[in-house]
DNA sequence: CGTGTAGTGTAGCACTCGCTTCATGGAAGG
DNA sequence: CCTTCCATGAAGCGAGTGCTACACTACACG
């Protein structure tokens, strides 16, 4: 019940778990989430990972919370400088995203929306939240533009199309990256 | 025994069975590409399907391949017109994207990539394809800009980016669109 | 007629899935 | 010591998957 001894009860050793299972699905994907697949890679049992947790979907839905929770953090330290234009927003965010350690954040999103979009539950569920924390973390980086307001969600659509893209095809997207973001900050300069 | 005679009843029947597949995968999606299930909609059974195809396998990518053909023939009538600029042809394939008719199309393919992506076998081969076809195609609908030649994975990024967080989150995307197209085409008239 | 052969229904195999049931060990508390 | 209850392992359930073995019909050909 002391701090100290925080992993002892039945909460605190879910948590390990969800944290454990969280840097898994960072490191490997989502397709790692078997019950039984992942209860081995985490030196355990479905059978408890269904008593810790009571069904996959909890499961799934923890995992990619704390998931979330890790990124936002990651995100506060690119949060810290004053709000840009889309254009370089989008390098600002497309170069963050071939980062060793915002990289897999990426890709496990890219791949809940993917599911999500394919109609897979929870993921479903989990994309709504993950699209609504993005579309309002882009606002708050983007300065405001009375006349063409940037819809927070054209730059999110190109993340994930690119982020997609280059899941798919490797190596396939290497260029479009840096054209896009050019391309929006000629268009940032461009005045109505 | 003469079935080397193209018109064999099995190839025929092959190819019935293949074209309302295809149908269907148009307008439920990828999910109903179970073996029970997608027989039991064609009016037969999962031990015909094996029979004529072999494995679900060669009937996914038979398919699949199938409404490629179908798409193309569909792209004919917008390749007649003259090359366009970046932001002009995105403007036109993500109105094409809302027509009825082509939309199934751009969710098929964007549930392909998205597969892929998770490296689910045989749509990680067949996405590398589509890829390559729809780079070629936008390839040959873009005005060439010697100065800053516009890589087509930039717009099929876009593309399939919209049509993926429509489909995990409708009515996500309906002001990035007109935004992007209208972004691209700010950029289009910025010289130097 | 008999013999083959192409098409098809029925049942089933071997596997994975999320989840449950049962039994046990072992520590806490009286 | 005995009881009680939490954590865990072993096995299994029911439903799903792609795919197969077998049997049967209907037709072709000698």
């Amino acid at each position: 019940m002391s701090d100290d001894s925080a992993t002892s009860d039945r909460a605190g050793r879910r948590d390990v778990l969800a944290e454990a299972a969280a840097e898994l699905v960072l490191r490997e994907g989502l397709g790692t989430m078997g019950l039984r697949g992942l209860a081995r890679r985490l030196g355990t049992s479905d059978r408890m990972l269904i008593y810790y947790f009571g069904s996959k979907d909890t499961l799934v839905t923890g995992v990619l919370a704390r998931i979330g929770e890790k990124l936002s953090v990651l995100l506060q330290a690119y949060s810290a400088g004053p709000p840009v234009s889309p254009g370089a927003f989008l390098s600002q965010v497309l170069m963050l995203g071939r980062d060793p350690v915002v990289m897999p954040f990426m890709r496990v999103w890219t791949d809940v929306i993917a599911r999500a979009a394919a109609g897979e539950a929870p993921y479903d569920m989990v994309a709504k939240k993950v699209v609504a924390d993005w579309t309002a973390w882009i606002g708050t980086r983007l300065i405001p533009d009375p006349d063409r307001p940037c819809p927070p969600a054209a730059l999110l659509s190109i993340v994930e199309g690119v982020t997609l893209l280059e899941m798919a095809c490797p190596g396939s997207t290497t260029e479009a990256g840096p054209w896009l973001a050019e391309a929006l900050m000629r268009a940032d300069g461009r005045v109505g």
